[in-house]
RNA sequence: GGAGAGGUUCCCGAGCGGCCAAAGGGGGCAGACUGUAAAUCUGUUGGUUACACCUUCGAAGGUUCGAAUCCUUCUCUCUCCA
């Protein structure tokens, strides 16, 4: 098989192909160009989304051409499948920006470069808007829409689901688009090949058979396990929501710590598709005698690393082993922490404990902390706070004139006086 | 267009005049046990100046001493028929 096919299927990948021989055979050829499609429906991509990508970069280190398709004009449909609801509408804004600031996030993973190093494939990045917007419909009906039977697509499983439930006719037409997007990516950049999570499976066959229809050409799929915990939890979701690639949304420190906190099966596995470690220095980590720790503090570490870039990395490091170590909290450590800032007039005069905690990210509410206090959770410093009436003043600061707030073993907040 | 069913707290889902801030489950948070894991057990899960008060049961009115529960209008969803 073709070494970069290989490379996905021995990663773990791979889920299906529409045909291993030809494409093997394609790519072991000639340099193939290839699409992966993102919504744009919500201002930052959650590491769930990435799986694809993370495809991408491994192909495209093969010499193969990336391109990254943002659905600027599918998101103004929805794509029913895997939902068991209509998903809402997004405003022609709200899809413009949100893929200018996904573009910038899939830069972390694929090189966007104009002259990529040699041997590395060019990658770029479309927008299906531009020619979806301005179709008109008496001519899509005819050059695309005669190519599909309903009775086909009333039997694709995600189109089943929903004859459940409901399913409305604009989202119907979402395989159309789909397949003319990959038709006009075949006729203006020769793509030759649709990658994308399993889901997708009925949408990018059906690319291919229009391709088949119309222009007599031969495409190929591949599509990609659904990630999941082996807990059976949704891949990027987390207790703090999703676990989104936008600092803002999710701190650097929090992205680490949840990779951190995977389940011990998952870390291997998780190694192989989320960073870009050789496989067989992952494979020391699944010798016998290994401790799990080490392997889900280096996926932690490299896929911040990727993400958020090294210099966090190290600081989130730094910051839970300063932590959970052995090591005292040396200033060094807290770097990474979220952190809030305080007056020192105001500490001079007493915070109620209920209001500093619920200043931080550790209590939503007053109500929320005295909750926290009266479980026994909260901690300032060494200190267990154990009344919720307790007023917190300068008496509490630790020797770098800091508070370190603590609601469990597990969240930490750094509150600076200044 | 016609007939019916329904919108309850983060989610699912009970409640159908006062004992309802609303059962139960899921999820979340905290405690115990651990390895910053999983599983298990316990507590907790609207807000506040907290043994009380305030705001919640699709929306707006109304009936009642008293409404998530009854009435009216509106709105949305689903099912069946055309």
């Amino acid at each position: 098989m073709n070494r970069a096919l290989q490379t996905l299927v021995d990663r773990g990948f791979i889920k299906a192909c529409t045909d291993w021989d030809a494409l093997s055979a394609l790519m072991d050829k000639e340099s193939v160009t290839f699409y992966v499609g993102a919504d744009p429906t919500g201002k930052s991509l959650h590491i769930g989304h990435m799986v694809p990508f993370f495809a991408m970069h491994h192909l495209q280190l093969a010499g193969h051409n990336p391109i990254a398709l943002v659905g600027g004009g599918t998101a103004m449909i929805g794509d029913p499948s895997g939902k068991t609801e209509l998903r809402k509408m997004l405003t022609p804004e709200e899809v413009a920006s949100n893929c200018a600031s996904i573009k910038e996030q899939l830069g972390t993973v694929v090189d966007f470069s104009e002259v990529p190093e040699p041997g590395v494939g060019k990658a770029v990045m479309l927008n299906n808007a531009d020619w979806l917007t301005n179709l008109n419909y008496i001519d899509f009906l005819r050059e695309i829409g005669r190519h599909f039977s309903v009775n086909r697509m009333l039997t694709f499983e995600s189109y089943k689901a929903r004859l459940e439930r409901g399913l409305s006719f604009i989202e119907f037409n979402y395989q159309l688009l789909q397949s003319y997007d990959f038709l006009t990516l075949y006729r203006d950049h020769g793509c030759r090949l649709q990658i994308g999570g399993d889901d997708q499976w009925g949408n990018i066959v059906a690319g291919i058979d229009l391709i088949r229809k119309t222009e007599s050409a031969e495409c190929y799929g591949l599509t990609f396990n659904l990630i999941a915990r082996s807990d059976g939890q949704k891949m990027g979701k987390s207790e703090k929501g999703a676990v989104f690639l936008d600092p803002t949304l999710f701190s650097p420190y929090d992205f680490y710590q949840y990779w951190r906190n995977v389940n011990d099966e998952d870390a291997i596995r998780f190694l192989k598709l989320f960073t870009f470690l050789p496989l067989d220095e992952i494979a020391q980590y699944e010798k016998e005698g290994v401790n799990v720790n080490d392997a889900k503090a280096r996926l932690a570490y490299e896929q911040t690393a990727i993400i958020h870039g090294v210099e966090e990395a190290e600081k989130a490091r730094t910051a839970a082993q300063a932590m959970f170590g052995s090591a005292n909290l040396g200033s060094e450590g807290r770097d990474g922490m979220p952190t809030l800032e305080l007056e020192k007039e105001r500490l001079e005069a007493g915070i109620p404990v209920l209001e500093l905690f619920s200043m931080t990210d550790l209590a939503a509410t007053n109500s929320d902390a005295r909750r926290l206090v009266n479980g026994g959770g909260a901690w300032i410093g060494d200190a267990k706070i154990g009344d919720p009436k307790s007023v917190i003043d300068l008496s509490y600061l630790d020797e770098f004139g800091e508070l370190l707030l603590r609601a469990g073993k597990k969240r930490y907040f750094r509150v600076v006086v200044k």
